[in-house]
DNA sequence: GTGAAAGCGCTAACAC
DNA sequence: GTGTTAGCGCTTTCAC
């Protein structure tokens, strides 16, 4: 039944509100016979508390909002549901209502300066257009953390794994692979995302330290973070006559595009070319050869999150924490390994998630700080 | 600022609530004057309504729940996507609530019996596990629409696709192909779902019309919905010695599944085996070969939900109603072909992302009614 | 055209 | 232990 209030209960059980708001709650300062009378009350007219009502008083709503680009890509969707999953194991149960920005600073904004106040306790941001300066100044008194690598002002709290740091690991793995010829592939084609910026960082740190050059030619962008611009890309690379024995993929897409581009050149992978992609998500151990990749850890990151947000919430309101949770490689087919390399920053690497299928589990272990 | 209320604003501007009220809402009958004078008070205090309290004094929440499965199955991150565009497109500009029931009836029931009423003005499902009685039954008088082929009692309004016409459809083109032995891959293993069994029926209904047996060894069921999955069963199943030169897959990720599968045994595609998907996802377009899928129009479907979920929050409270919309073949590399199927049944087919590789569009219409 | 006042459904002091 | 009451911030008749 609709419409059935807290008074309506209280009026048939022949008590006040109160007492029914403590059955509800279930608070001990009730009598056993009281109680039940007033259950039975509750179940005959079928109430339901009015989630509204409760919020309006509370000052709370239970519901957090996540932000990111495009629920499409699947690394979002992954996230949806790994944030989604421990914003109701929280404390308080968050429910999360999703948001997209599609990577476009007008949707940044419209998500931030949403015209309401009081929807939502607080807001998970991946942010990849805004500046920070921007970020700070609109998101006003509306707790929040950021997600990824993007900008990420001073005085807001954010999550990341250190990308510079997975993306020389990664390359470095190919170049003890004894590859020479490492490719970057997946950036933007013009303005680069800080993703990208820092990605590519990563990758000549990485090429440096084996003592391999540096080639521009290697830099492989694409119009758009999508597979089939990725395999439009490498392929034009290589039609070009562009040499490479290695990919390092700005991400799984770019790389899953890679793969194609090489299948439809007969190009044999890893024998040829070796491939690493970024994100581990779930297809990475489906596709042929299956992939290997950078895989953040994404329970951890969306743990730490919550848990800052929870704090922000409860009113803490120090300056912005900047947190690191740590990743590791997963290596498969496409790149396979004797050595599994893992950058930890907050301790437990729980999540099993990765198949390493080759080698031995030498966990090369960074120390990273924030 | 927060806190600031709109009784602030009112005493700042030395007028009452309802002319500060008006100018929010850009009544007409408010003096171009005053409207100003009420304007510099919202913006000296950084006004800005509060959500919930409107939404208590309305008794609308401006939010619907999406519930499904798992956000990771790209068929449901990509209708997420849609959907909450079309919500936003729609005139109350609804925003998105994920809900996610992980499949199983425990997660379908707690999304149904939130224990807190008013939070969502209705809400969007997709349920597999639970009975009609069951659905009718605990729905209460939220406003609710069904999306897909699972169960849905004639009190509730409902969207799909003609499960058993597209697989029908999808089945006789694999045959058209020359195909003769064609499998049918990715049912659960167990108790199979409402989706599978149409599916099925309508692959069963494919053979048959086109003069072909239909063999139980060729049914091969996958523990879960999963292309790792996907690919283990049909591996067992060729190294079985099981013979087909055509797979007509439940969904995208079974079919991934075996293009894995196939190529691990050096199987040719398509030369040797077809292979058609369900969903048309994202990624058929650049696994390789890319794959052919049947490709519901969730453009139509999620405007066609939304428009009835509206209907049903403005009041109405008529019997169930169960649309249709149409799908299409998208012929890709996997099962090229030189005729284009579709199936039609409210109207256009205005979604063009249905990349149709080869073949003159010979449209093959199907006259569907609900 | 503008103002006053009564709720919307619930919570939480505070009194009994 | 249980009841009373005053809000939470907004909308909305209904007067003026």
């Amino acid at each position: 039944m609709a419409g059935v209030r807290l008074q309506d209960v209280a009026e048939h059980a022949g008590v006040s509100m109160k007492t029914v708001s403590n059955v509800v709650h279930a608070h001990p300062n009730v009598s056993a016979p009281m109680r039940e009378r007033v259950q039975r009350a509750i179940d005959e007219l079928g109430y339901r508390p009015n989630a509204i009502g409760r919020r309006l008083a509370t000052g709370r709503t239970g519901l957090i909002a996540l932000a990111f680009a495009d629920v499409r890509l699947p690394y979002f969707s992954e996230l949806a549901n790994v944030v989604s999953k421990a914003a109701a194991a929280t404390g308080a149960g968050y429910r999360v209502l999703l948001e997209e920005t599609e990577g476009t600073i007008e949707g940044e904004r419209a998500v931030l300066s949403a015209s309401e106040a009081g929807l939502v306790d607080g807001m998970l941001l991946q942010p990849s257009q805004m500046s920070s300066r921007e970020i700070a100044e609109r998101h006003g008194d509306l707790p929040m953390v950021l997600l990824g690598e993007g900008p990420a002002p001073l005085s807001v709290d954010r999550v990341m794994i250190d990308n510079v740091a997975a993306a020389t690991v990664a390359t470095e793995h190919l170049a003890d692979l004894g590859r020479t010829r490492i490719a970057f592939v997946g950036h933007e084609d013009a303005s680069m995302s800080w993703t990208s910026r820092q990605r590519i960082v990563g990758y000549q740190q990485g090429l440096e330290s084996r003592g391999l050059p540096v080639e521009h030619d290697l830099l492989i962008p694409t119009g758009a973070i999508a597979s089939d611009e990725a395999a439009r890309a490498v392929g034009e690379a290589i039609d070009r006559g562009i040499r490479f024995d290695a990919l390092m993929c700005r991400d799984d897409l770019a790389a899953i595009g890679a793969l194609r581009a090489l299948h439809e050149r007969g190009i044999s992978i890893p024998d040829d070319v070796a491939v690493i992609g970024w994100d581990n998500i779930a297809f990475d151990a489906t596709t042929f050869p299956s992939l290997s990749s950078v895989s953040p850890n994404t329970h951890e990151l969306a743990r730490v999150a919550l848990e800052m947000l929870a704090e922000r919430i409860e009113g803490y309101d120090g300056i912005g924490r900047h947190r690191l949770v740590d990743f590791e490689l997963a290596l498969r087919e496409s790149a396979p390994g004797s050595l599994q390399a893992s950058g930890a920053a907050s301790g437990d690497a729980s999540d099993a998630d990765a198949a390493v299928d080759a080698g031995a589990p030498g966990s090369l272990s960074h120390s990273l700080s924030a």
